[in-house]
DNA sequence: GGTTGACCTGA
DNA sequence: CAGGTCAAC
């Protein structure tokens, strides 16, 4: 389909695209120059542009598939969240802790995703003892291997994300082995499996009108889904807002930065330490503990780094 | 219960 | 080692 440029209203710190899109919550959004990215949602190709007055977007689809305008930005206003007021969360959280107010400085508008939560799932699953690079090739590829074609945009074919049916097919585990997911292709395909029999995605929906603990716990029985993969899902798909992800990375930084009881003892990230540190930051930060937690935490991702340090040549010239 | 090492791959 | 998980002490 042929598309033009349409504008979502909304300011650069009620919604900073290059922060969001790129600080490793997604892995199918594409950053095509300095301004603008590329990726699917919800069976479309989104190119995103930022400007000064708002969000344009371009939509392209199937074919077969009329746009409306209507349904386009409900779309967006449900995967951006934007009926959720960032600057009020943003002043209470300042008000909650001074290294929050020093980071949130340099990170503004940035939000959680509320994804699709097969997708999230699965790329979650990719993610364990893995780097973002590597985990976006790997989710490039599922997509690529067993994803339908949505259209071909600039010369680029795009694909859905799999469906859990095809990744739960006999020949899938050895596929992806093939295509050298290691010791993933196992778990994904094993999940698919165990998906299936729970009636297929609606289970994972489901799980979005659960309290968090159960949805947790859930989640956690499926093979290649620990604490934190679950938490992951918890927070960016199933609308657990308190939902804590603690890796490696939020280990340390809790160690070194805060002090949270019974922590410093434990020379590994053990269960115990792990609910410490979620229970500390949900009781310092309340009910969006986990987007708090993710603004704190993102800053100091590796991937951010360039674009900071950009930040601070451009404000010295 | 907490600790330890294996597990796939690639930079 | 990299944004973990699992199973065996």
């Amino acid at each position: 389909m042929a598309s033009v440029w349409k504008r979502l209203s909304c300011d650069g710190d009620v919604l900073n695209l290059g922060i969001t899109l790129v600080c490793g919550q997604a892995f199918r959004w594409k950053k095509l120059n300095n301004e603008e990215w590329c990726g699917v949602l919800s069976g479309k190709v989104w190119t995103f542009k930022q400007s000064s007055d708002g969000i344009y977007y371009k939509v392209n689809s199937r074919l077969s598939e009329v746009e409306s305008t209507t349904q386009n930005e409900s779309i967006l206003n449900d995967y951006f969240q934007l009926n959720i007021d960032l600057h009020h969360l943003y002043d209470h959280w300042s008000s909650r802790d001074d290294n929050f107010k020093q980071v949130a400085a340099t990170i503004s508008g940035f939000r959680l995703l509320r994804q699709d939560p097969v997708e999230n799932l699965f790329s979650f699953i990719c993610s364990s003892n893995n780097n973002i690079e590597r985990i976006s090739s790997m989710v490039e590829a599922l997509c690529v291997k067993y994803g339908g074609i949505i259209t071909e945009v600039n010369g680029v074919v795009y694909h859905d994300f799999p469906s859990i049916a095809t990744l739960a097919e006999p020949q899938v585990e050895q596929e992806l082995r093939e295509l050298k997911f290691g010791y993933r292709a196992k778990f994904i395909h094993e999940t698919a499996k165990i998906l299936m029999k729970k009636c297929n995605k609606d289970w994972l929906i489901s799980l979005r009108e659960v309290p968090y603990e159960e949805a947790h716990a859930a989640l956690c029985e499926l093979p290649g889904v620990g604490a934190k993969v679950a938490d992951c899902v918890c927070l960016m798909s199933l609308d657990k807002t308190d939902a804590i992800p603690v890796d490696t990375h939020v280990w340390q930084i809790s160690c070194r930065d805060y002090n949270i009881p019974d922590l410093k003892k434990s020379k590994s990230l053990t269960n115990k330490a792990y609910k410490a540190i979620g229970d500390h930051f949900r009781q310092l930060f309340g009910k969006y503990a986990g987007w708090a937690n993710s603004v704190l935490f993102s800053g100091d991702l590796k991937k951010f780094q360039d674009s900071k340090v950009n930040y601070i040549q451009v404000s010295l010239i």
